[in-house]
DNA sequence: GTCTATAGCCCGATAGAC
DNA sequence: GTCTATCGGGCTATAGAC
């Protein structure tokens, strides 16, 4: 039978396994990353972790370096999936805000090893992100400034420096993902649960609406 | 002349170049480590840039991770020696508040690298340090909480979850250092300016306060 | 696509002259 | 205390058999 030799099934199938795997080890090659950084990782420990050898990963990916920048990229891809909130809710501040923290406080839970990532790279002066930070959070970010100071003009909201806020809220939800040890140590936990998140969404959420809104909209004394 | 030769005298001289040399590397080492972490820098590179050898340095240090839990060990004395202002105002919400921001934002300017180094052992998961975290940084935290719970109790200000809390000042003004590499590209600037800490200072101060304040003291709408 | 073998380099650490 | 020399090992990356 031809058709079992046919190219296009073939290829198919090669291309899922081969897709797997370079899945798989881009998955390895995050969670290593997040935890020692770029420098503190072999290509070696990551093919451990897939259980292949070393020479392998170098036959799916380039380099270490280019590796390390595919990962770079799918973090970033979560990342920004996550932050939308605000220009989609741009008619109604509170569930703008709302939504925008809880999707942070979300991808910090579901997503750690990617936060952390991130996080190596920016402390590392982003040498090799810089660019992408640029051309893809930048006009994210601008963008939910420009919500904010529309908000502003149109008094709906109180004028607040945009800009600041964005780093508040950016790094206190990232806070949950990057410093979870040492909240964990706070906490008294040897891991953080649902109702913590949920804690800490309550808090930021009250403070950002306090600040933020013209009209106090929600929690008691 | 004996005295020139005397011990006293000889021992001191050598013991000062001895500590001031030790106190370069020292230096060296933390802005290396705050760049690239522990596994991406090298002895070599830190000897470099001290103008020495390596083997100078495990002269002075007896392992690399022994220079690094050194470099951690100065990097907790600082970051500590800029947290008291709770404690020491505990008479007095609002002033404690204003100035634990403003000494912790201090810490992100004039300490930049400790910053980073002391966050990106917290992202590693703290292997090297959980411990001396728990002795020295937990009591401190601790102490915190329970001011903020006495205020609470009091009625002089409004029941807040004082660890979460902590977490958002925390991580907010620890952004000032670790993430000024994304903050200069949000601000469109090459590095941060004085008044840029200070929009920084007003609007997290600003947030803190209308949220634990029972009394709305401050700042214009 | 996955193996073995290996080139060529850099690493942390030690030994020993001075 | 600082130097040269060097060990043993791990590193990224390549070459080539299968």
């Amino acid at each position: 039978m031809a058709i079992k030799r046919k190219p296009g099934p073939v290829r198919e199938k090669r291309s899922d396994s081969r897709e797997r795997l370079e899945q798989e080890i881009l998955e390895a090659a995050k969670r290593l990353f997040a935890q020692r950084g770029f420098g503190g990782v072999s290509l070696d420990h990551i093919a451990r972790e897939v259980g292949t050898a070393k020479q392998n990963l170098l036959y799916y990916f380039s380099s270490k370096e280019a590796l390390y920048r595919r990962v770079l990229h799918g973090v970033l891809d979560v990342w920004l999936s996550y932050m939308a909130a605000i220009t989609e809710n741009a008619d109604n501040p509170e569930r703008a805000l709302r939504r925008y923290i809880a999707g942070k406080l979300r991808f910090s839970r579901e997503h750690p090893f990617d936060s952390r990532v991130y996080a190596n790279e920016v402390i590392s002066g982003a040498p090799l992100f810089a660019q992408e930070i640029r051309d893809r959070v930048l006009p994210a970010l601008q963008a939910d400034i420009a919500v904010f100071n529309q908000w502003a003009e149109q008094g709906v909201c109180r004028k607040v420096d945009a800009a600041h806020l964005m780093v508040i809220l950016w790094s206190s939800t990232q806070a949950y993902a990057d410093f979870a040890s040492q909240i964990c140590l706070v906490l008294g936990k040897s891991e953080m649960e649902p109702e913590d998140f949920a804690a800490g969404e309550q808090l930021l959420v009250d403070m950002v609406l306090r600040t933020v809104l013209r009209v106090p909209a929600q929690t008691p004394p």
